[in-house]
DNA sequence: ACGAGCGATACCGTGGAGGTATGGATGGGC
DNA sequence: GCCCATCCATACCTCCACGGTATCGCTCGT
């Protein structure tokens, strides 16, 4: 009749996750029996079997599948609903943006600007992060609004489009495409492309990569090429050169937020970010993304 | 340092609801004094004040109301798993789809025809209920999966578009403009529109409905009019004529699951609308809802 | 000024969470 | 084939904390 504890579904969650009661009781830190007796007393309430045991082996069940999913989701709910609310308890409160490194499109002082100028803007903390970390950190509660690329999981998270940019190769000074004005996606075909990491995986094969500095490396190095949005060009080291793909599908740059957190501060925030967005696509013609390029007479 | 307890933050968003100890812990079922402890245990834990209370009144903090908000998304969640393990856990699976009376386009025959006809499909349970419920019972994890109109607040579902129809203006017979081959949104202006339970409120004045019967019944007593989508002439009562209305936004009608949640026989669900839906926009020509109707040559 | 309403505090009893010791089953090693 | 390692369940104990009752202190309405 009552509600789940959080704890007996944190501790389901362990043993689901070691299949193993000893191993999981002590990554939670308590003894093995306490946890045997915990996972049996949540079941019981339940009415349902979650693991199968026998005395070699910890199995799933449906049952315990489903509960392993949503119970993960919902415990992360309550940890971020924590610390969102920690975060807005503090006095000198401040808005928490992250970003990846070469993922702001360029846009990020201009927003961070149009923001501050605004009459109720609060301070805002920019928090660099890997790959694919952003809606993690987002989901979490460590952060309250992100500049994402690509196609990751928005699942839990509002967005909105800030930005659509044609898509650049970047290739090592030396690459045998490195002198042409343009490419297509054919011509890249057979080229090593890295794997981003926290983005869905779409099959491609190559290196993982956390980082910004960690790819241009990679390229300068030959191991590998990157197709990027335009804006990428302004971070681009030393060896390598870019050269637009004419053919790949736009880049979408979004500004992402936890569902339903509108606080006033975020809804400034995205506000000035979308109006920032908007005055750079007038600004360079309303079909393109970033600056003019070479693009639009091809 | 340990994740928050689930009673805790359910104590707290009573008390933040009700805005007053002894309420709360009546409607909690407990005394007033545990309760206090409570909170004011949540409160060291987190660090942070969430109630202002004065001896007379209990007022919410910034940190309260973020809590409040997120604190009442992650115990849904929590109860929505629980109830999500318990369903998976029965044998003979049932999936079960919720829609309102008029809801489903005229479609629920033969997406069900569809879905039952595939290999793997199971048991599903039709629940009917009133305007605006279906997402709730979505997101507490009672429905599997619902047909919706309008435009719900859809945080937390994932969503596929279905159908986009034309509306109607459904009057009561001896209506001035009953006998009207077609009317415009500027002739029905000043009517009485009904507000939607559970829809986002749009600011219209009116009579608020909770299901069909009780919308028609209205409409016939000349208390009110609506305008509803093409599919809903089916279902009109013995009174009631309807008449296209030129210029309504097309309605469109999703189906939507709970994020994350996509068992295989809820994806084989969610393919088997999707495809009934598509024959059938391949059947009445691309840019229209439902069969073929006068709005075309307009 | 007094009483009603409300939250906080003090104190107590019990249920349950966690610990230790141990049993019973199973599978691998020799 | 026997034995031991592994692993989950059971038994039993301890103690904290959750909930209850009684009461205080403050505040506002009359």
């Amino acid at each position: 009749m009552d509600g789940l504890e959080a704890r007996e579904v944190a501790y389901f969650v362990a043993v689901a996750e070691e299949l193993n009661f000893s191993r999981a009781a002590n990554r939670l830190g308590i003894a093995q029996p306490p946890l045997s007796r915990a996972v049996k007393q949540l079941e019981r309430r339940l009415g349902v079997v979650l693991l199968e045991r026998t005395s070699r082996r910890v199995t799933l069940t449906a049952a315990g599948q489903v509960l392993l999913n949503e119970g993960r989701r919902a415990l992360d709910a309550l940890a971020a609903a924590a610390r969102r609310a920690q975060r807005a308890g503090q006095q000198d409160p401040r808005l928490v943006l992250v970003t990846k490194a070469v993922g702001d499109g360029g846009m990020l002082p201009e927003i961070l600007a149009a923001y501050e100028s605004e009459p109720d803007a609060i301070k805002v903390d920019v928090l660099f992060c890997g790959f694919g970390e952003q809606t993690v950190l987002l989901r979490s509660g460590v952060a309250d609004v992100g500049l994402l690329h690509g196609r990751p999981d928005l699942t839990g998270l509002d967005f909105e489009d800030l930005l659509v940019e044609h898509q650049i190769a970047v290739l090592p000074a030396r690459h045998r495409l490195a002198g042409r004005a343009a490419v297509t996606l054919a011509d890249l075909d057979g080229e090593a492309m890295p794997r981003f990491a926290g983005m869905r995986h779409d099959g491609t094969e190559g290196p993982e990569v956390h980082d910004a500095g960690q790819l241009m490396q990679l390229i300068a190095m030959g191991r590998t090429t990157a197709i990027l949005p335009e804006s990428a060009r302004g971070y681009l080291a030393g060896d390598l050169v870019c050269v637009p793909v004419l053919d790949a599908p736009p880049s979408t740059m979004m500004i992402a937020w936890p569902e339903q957190s509108r606080s006033p501060a975020l809804a400034t925030f995205v506000r000035a970010a979308t109006d920032v967005a908007a005055r750079r696509r007038v600004r360079c013609g309303p079909d393109s993304g970033y600056d003019g390029n070479q693009l639009r007479d091809s």
